[in-house]
DNA sequence: TTGTATGCGTTATCAA
DNA sequence: TTGATAACGCATACAA
């Protein structure tokens, strides 16, 4: 049984008013009584007990505010299936979970969402737009005391709590591994990658191109173009690749637009298709996988995400709890048919 | 904010004392108020809070007991990791978890560690070996009061609270499905198992084959022999399976004795190596897959495991929950040398 | 500067 | 059969 703080009061003979104020830095106790009761807690090995402490919080009621760019993006149902999850399990706690949606890559639009949003919360989740106004009004919530934690992607230098989500470069390098497997080492194969503006997709293409030079050297790049995470753009993209470069053995996929993708390949004979490698595991790409178009799919962990990224909120509201690392990766995983 | 049994006190016009009974079908309570106290209670929607709960229960002291043959068995390293987390994280609600391991698999070892460690538990975990008297001390525990968790192995029919541990058949059927990838569908494979008579290496040859049958057709199992989870034993069959067939391109390893295998399959020129598609994660096969040597490895998260059967205990104890479904199972991991 | 009292939600005990 | 009360551990308002 662990200690608690009325057998830290006495043991060291002080009331446990006093043993609050020493252990929570309020100041207003001799320097004696402080050194006092530390030691004793030193030596107890003193943690505060969760149960207790989210009980107390209840009377405070928090709120953690969710804003993401969700709208018509599938990829980002089951990060928000991982936030209501949470949500529902901290709801115990005291804690309201606010989400609110936006639609598109707009700067202004999710620095109003924001605006808005950060009036009525503690902490705010967000999966920021990589623009200067943002990154200001990070800091400027840090500032004003409401935490800022980023969800998804990260941006540079700002003073958020922390970053959760996938480590881009990792599942990059994860996707040419298993490229590299499937070719047996040799081949050629083109990137479709999102944007060349997107710092995570960038990450992502880095890691393929270190798995090649330093495991598969015998993978050649042939050609790289963007998907702009549309289909529609994906499939003229890939359509274009596939006739400028017909020997193609593999493409790999490290941001949306598969389902398009997989469209051009299907229009070449079966024998002449090149093994797919694509991101995430939205339902295009589960139906591709299993009628054997893409060969496998590389996930981070979308409810995760969402899950923890609220979990870190409530242990930094209620337990008054850092995370432990600045950034906080998901695992990265390699799925199939058969087991997607 | 939810509501809390003061709230339906106060509507209701009965005591806390009376919600109490009702909600918790103690009796002793007047038919007319036990409906009234439960309309209300569906009504406004009552869930009890777990933070309350938790602290009341502080009062009782639990024990989890967890009983493994994990002595020599690096897999359960993890496993016993998954244990300590959550043991650390329940310690605040009052419950102590009791860890014991034992070596090998005998059945009155087994049985007279289960007597002697169900004594001071209430919930005792264990990865049971398949023998009656075992399932008939299940059945007796279970009788008596204790609940009884399998974790990693199953038994039939027994009265246990529920199973926690891998899906065998799935892994079976993952293992097969990116070997059937890296060898493009046509081949012919050596399977090595750890027993015949353990129902989960079965399972996993059964999912194996269910692969090859529906969908690599091209894929031929032309041996299967026996490695007893043991390296040396492993070594010995897997030298001999080369041998009688010096045209295998891969082998399947659905139990342990990994590294034995590797180091048999290290003895061919490499040109002339099978692909290897292995079973969990444990150093020596991290180490092979670095290697080159192992191509893939499915992993059934040995620390959620772990994690999770102290967890259904502990909610099972202190929030009178039961586990949702009978088998709980683990998700089905690809790795590669990029992702261990 | 220090101590005491109260409340968070649940459970258990005791008295009526 | 019912209600009042105390306790779990923590936080805090208030009194001394």
């Amino acid at each position: 049984m662990s200690v608690t703080i009325k057998q830290i009061s006495e043991i060291s003979g002080v009331s446990r008013g006093t043993v609050d104020r020493v252990l929570h830095g309020r100041g207003r106790v001799s320097p004696e009584k402080e050194a006092l009761v530390r030691r004793v807690a030193e030596q107890l090995g003193y943690k505060p007990n969760l149960a207790g402490k989210a009980l107390a919080a209840r009377k405070k009621s928090y709120a953690i505010g969710v804003l993401l760019t969700a709208e018509g993006v599938s990829f980002f149902d089951e990060v928000i299936r991982g936030v209501r999850q949470a949500a529902g399990e901290f709801s115990d706690y005291g804690v309201t979970v606010v989400l609110k949606t936006i639609k598109g890559y707009d700067g202004a639009v999710q620095l109003q969402a924001m605006d808005a949003l950060s009036r009525q919360v503690n902490v705010l989740i967000l999966n920021p737009i990589n623009e200067p106004e943002i990154i200001q009004k990070i800091n400027e919530l840090a500032g004003s005391g409401v935490q800022v934690i980023t969800l998804n992607t990260d941006v540079d230098k700002s003073r958020r709590l922390c970053y959760i989500g996938p480590d881009y470069f990792r599942s990059g390098q994860a996707a040419c591994g298993i490229m590299g497997l499937l070719l047996r080492g040799s081949g050629k194969i083109g990137i479709l990658t999102g944007s060349v503006k997107i710092l995570g997709h960038n990450q992502r293409i880095a890691g393929v191109r270190s798995v090649i030079r330093e495991r598969f050297p015998g993978l050649s790049v042939e050609d790289l173009d963007e998907t702009g995470d549309d289909d529609v753009r994906a499939y003229a993209a890939a359509s274009r690749m596939l006739r400028e470069h017909p020997d193609l053995d593999g493409l790999i996929l490290v941001a949306a637009g598969s389902y398009g993708v997989c469209r051009a390949v299907l229009e070449l004979p079966e024998e002449r298709r090149p093994r797919i490698v694509s991101m995430d595991s939205v339902p295009t790409t589960v139906e591709m996988l299993q009628t054997g178009v893409i060969q496998a799919t590389v996930c981070q962990q979308p409810f995760t995400q969402g899950y923890q990224a609220v979990q870190r909120a409530f242990r930094y509201l209620v337990q008054g709890e850092s995370p432990p690392e600045e950034r906080i990766f998901m695992e990265t995983e390699i799925r199939i048919r058969e087991t997607v």
